[in-house]
DNA sequence: TCATTGCTATCGGTTAAACCGATTGATCAT
DNA sequence: ATGATCAATCGGTTTAACCGATAGCAATGA
């Protein structure tokens, strides 16, 4: 049985016409009358009945009818489902990101979400090793974070800006008013740091260790809105880049002279692997909103 | 698209590899790559993510898995159905008969319908004509009536029984006492009939007219049941045969002498019209009753 | 580091079966 | 009667499913 004879079967049932359905499939009638024949043997059983010159459908027949009509809307609904992937009219959207993205990434989902709303998102948080993990399951379609990889990797990293790292303070600490800072300052300052094994906080230590300089770290914590939090109370200062304090008017950023201090934010995506056009649609979104 | 790919996509999907699905299947690796391009061709879009010598589902071959899978349980469906048909699980029979016949018909309705209850009979009562004419549009299945047809027609007819014409009377009735009454007779009794165009009824005017005999017909109906009702009330007899008065413990028959009474039950079917198998055991269980 | 294994894709050739045109036999309308 | 119409059947053709062999690539182990 094949959904070609289910085909020709059911146009047959619907003009009970073998030369005319022939003519409606067109395939000759030599073949039409060999097909239902082959289904009928297949089955056991007469579909149609040849009274004359008319045929009418069999009680079986009619009952298989329906399997067949219904055998074939499933396979039409099934590519209905796919023309509707390709428009982004359904599926979903798995975003991996760190935090330190996260407020970058919040303007992105509104207009995404606003755009293409029949696409469910899905964000995970977590630190840049948790996330590739998750990528290389597929149990995300990419991950933004600041991390960069080697070349040579099942990875591929595209770039999509620079951030400078800044000193976060709230407007009332006394540093507030400096225009900049100097990177061997900051060991005066009470610190709130991202918490070891974050990205950024990896970052700062090889800087700081270069620089010979050991700040005081009073807190750390594992999550970005905590530490926002915190800095918001003037008792804390911390260091981020730029982007990750986006859309925080209340806190101050002071850039910091004497290292070098830029992160590059990347996409990344798992090599070889089929790319949604949601998430395509995603990634070009925020690159539009970056520039 | 063909059912056969939808196999091999569900199977290939179901165990993530195409060698061992191959094996499953039957067929080379070879084929299995190439149908499953070809499916993956028809759709454009890729049905599995080929990530170093490991498969999974796309998005897009996850969606679409569910209707390929709904597509194959249909086509099983229909062929369970089938297969229920054959074995009187499921159905309908339709069946025409005559009023004369109806008290026959009873008995084997209960049995039949206590052997296979799934089965979903249809009684249709009618003239001959209506029902050959309702046969001929295949509406009923078979016909049980007195008819005799010409062999040469679009239908067949087989004999069930004989039966012979008697008077029928109520014991309180002044003949009731006979043993047998010759035609003549029927002259001098109060008689209620079938109506004319009933079967019986112009069999019976027939062996009136042979004989010069013009009974006295008081009363004429296109109900056997009623008819029967009103020679229970003592006041009318009528001419039936003696299979119409089956079950009718209360009434008397008593057999006609002086012509030829005798009229023949026989099943009648449309010719080259496939059988329904719930028909012919329906017939065989009506002829098994009989005997 | 290099061979080995395990996997999918691709190539050329074979085979099965879908397909066609022509014909037959039958029914139906004129 | 006769021509028109329809489905079934018969060879012959063509399409495509299928196979084995092999290439190419990743994962594994020595």
């Amino acid at each position: 049985m094949e959904l070609r004879q289910l085909k020709y079967f059911i146009r047959t049932a619907e003009v009970l016409n073998f030369t005319e359905a022939a003519n409606d499939l067109f395939i000759s009638q030599s073949t039409l009358s060999q097909q239902i024949k082959q289904l009928e043997e297949e089955l056991d059983i007469l579909l149609f009945d040849r009274v004359g010159k008319k045929i009418r459908l069999t009680e079986a027949g009619s009952l298989f009818l329906t399997y067949a009509r219904q055998a074939l809307q499933d396979t039409k609904d099934g590519k209905q489902i796919i023309e509707d992937l390709k428009e982004l009219k359904t599926g979903s959207l798995n975003i991996g990101v760190t935090y330190g993205l996260s407020a970058l990434l919040t303007d992105t989902i509104v207009s995404f979400s606003k755009r293409y709303p029949q696409i469910k998102i899905t964000v995970d948080f977590g630190t840049s090793e948790d996330l590739l993990e998750k990528l290389k399951i597929a149990k995300i379609d990419f991950v933004l974070s600041f991390l960069q990889l080697p070349a040579d990797d099942a990875f591929l990293s595209q770039v999509l800006f620079d951030s400078k790292l800044a000193l976060v303070v709230h407007p009332s600490h006394p540093v507030a008013k400096e225009k900049t800072i100097d990177v061997k300052e900051l060991q005066n300052i009470c610190l709130a740091l991202p918490a070891k094994g974050f990205n950024t906080r990896d970052f700062l230590e090889g800087a700081f260790t270069k620089n010979n300089i050991s700040p005081s770290v009073k807190v750390e914590l594992n999550d970005i809105n905590m530490l926002l939090q915190l800095v918001e109370t003037g008792n804390w200062c911390t260091v981020l880049t730029m982007a990750s304090v986006k859309g925080r008017s209340n806190l101050k950023t002071i850039p910091i002279t004497g290292i070098d201090i830029i992160r590059q934010a990347s996409i990344t995506w798992f090599k070889d692997v089929y790319r949604k056009k949601a998430a395509n649609a995603f990634t070009e979104m925020i690159q539009s909103q970056i520039y």
